[in-house]
DNA sequence: GTTATCTATAGAAATTTTACTACTAAAATC
DNA sequence: GATTTTAGTAGTAAAATTTCTATAGATAAC
């Protein structure tokens, strides 16, 4: 019998999964989680068959519990799911060690395709992300000034874009403020800009946010 | 029997919310849409005792349907579900006559109240909506936020959007940085704002800078 | 015409943020 | 294989900002 734990903090999105993972494999054992704490709780305790995780949770991300379930599971495929439209994140997730990563829109049965792929330890790719990964060998000279920033640095960008203080988003990361501060004086001089404002802006240009 | 209409572009949350509904409300007829077409022709297809949309779809968005089926069916009820945490949209909601506005995040219950109180024709209201709600009537409705401001503040408006530090804008003006942040605080609550992120996007989107 | 609110202005104290520096582990380069 | 760079993380001390409170003149309200 397959298990699969489900993680994502919006109940909906929860029930949602739950209901499409159940006519794709009828009696298949699933277990939700609300956060990455929990996730990796579960993850630790109990043997699952494949894990599908929001991406953006409070507290830690989906991608924090990635980062750290994956030495210790090795095995376990894990799906990251997100509300983001492939773009951003996806190389990203992947190079984490993600097995695949699905928008939320996505169909219902390229969910349970995905699960079926992913089960049999191969990578699930969209076709709009396999293009992503090709052009990514192309060339690095045309890299977006945001795509030279670390996982945290972006992370830390985002919410930094979107009005949050330096320690508000030290306090949602378990973070020293110290520390988002040295990250946003990187990200700062990366991207080449001065100040908040012009970092907002830059976000929304490059829909980012 | 109850008749439900569900609107949002994610499959994922449609199925959700079915399950969580049906939990609630055992043998009710729930059907799904996808995008804000299909929701004003099945409203005006068929008869529901409450609608239940996500704001941000696609195309045409839910408050632009909505403010198309209220005129045309007054007396269904209308919750508007969104992942925005209340803040800036629910008053706009509430105006363009939705009987409710929930957070995607709410618990399973609390859509079940929220649909049974509708249903009642009554509006169902968070707490914390009906705080917004009362600052809002002890303010002119008819000008827009930023016209409300006193010319000081509207200059240092546009300098915090374009990026000005507190201190430069004082450097600037000849003042004390208290008095600036003072104007900065009297501009964030007169409209209603909570950081110089929003403030940057209000500015850009009202063409201010 | 008096009272209440608003505007312009700031100081003191509290809080938050930044600058600078530093250390470790991992990755990249040589 | 050795070394330089990058990423992730913070501490200390200084700088910037906010909060709270206040005052005097302007303006609106009653």
């Amino acid at each position: 019998m397959i298990r699969i734990l489900v993680a994502d903090d919006h109940i909906v999105v929860r029930r949602g999964l739950k209901m499409i993972l159940l006519e794709g494999f009828p009696g298949a054992h699933i277990e939700e989680v609300g956060d990455a704490e929990d996730l990796i709780k579960q993850v630790m305790k109990a043997e699952w068959d494949v894990v599908i995780s929001d991406l953006s949770m409070p507290g830690r991300s989906g991608l924090d519990a990635l980062i750290q379930i994956k030495p210790m599971r090795p095995n376990l495929p894990i799906l990251i799911l997100s509300i983001h439209p492939e773009e951003q994140y996806a190389i990203r997730v992947l190079k984490a060690g993600a097995s695949g990563y699905l928008s939320k829109d996505m169909a219902p049965d390229e969910l349970v395709n995905a699960v079926q792929k992913v089960m049999l330890g191969k990578k699930y790719i969209t076709p709009s992300i396999a293009e992503k990964l090709a052009s990514v060998f192309d060339q690095d000279q045309t890299k977006l000034p945001h795509e030279t920033l670390s996982d945290r640095e972006f992370d830390v960008l985002k919410m930094l874009a979107t009005g949050k203080s330096v320690s508000e988003i030290a306090e949602t990361l378990f973070l020293s403020v110290t520390t988002v501060s040295t990250y946003r004086a990187r990200i700062i001089t990366k991207m080449n800009l001065k100040n908040n404002a012009e970092l907002t802006l830059y976000a929304i240009e490059n829909k980012l946010i």
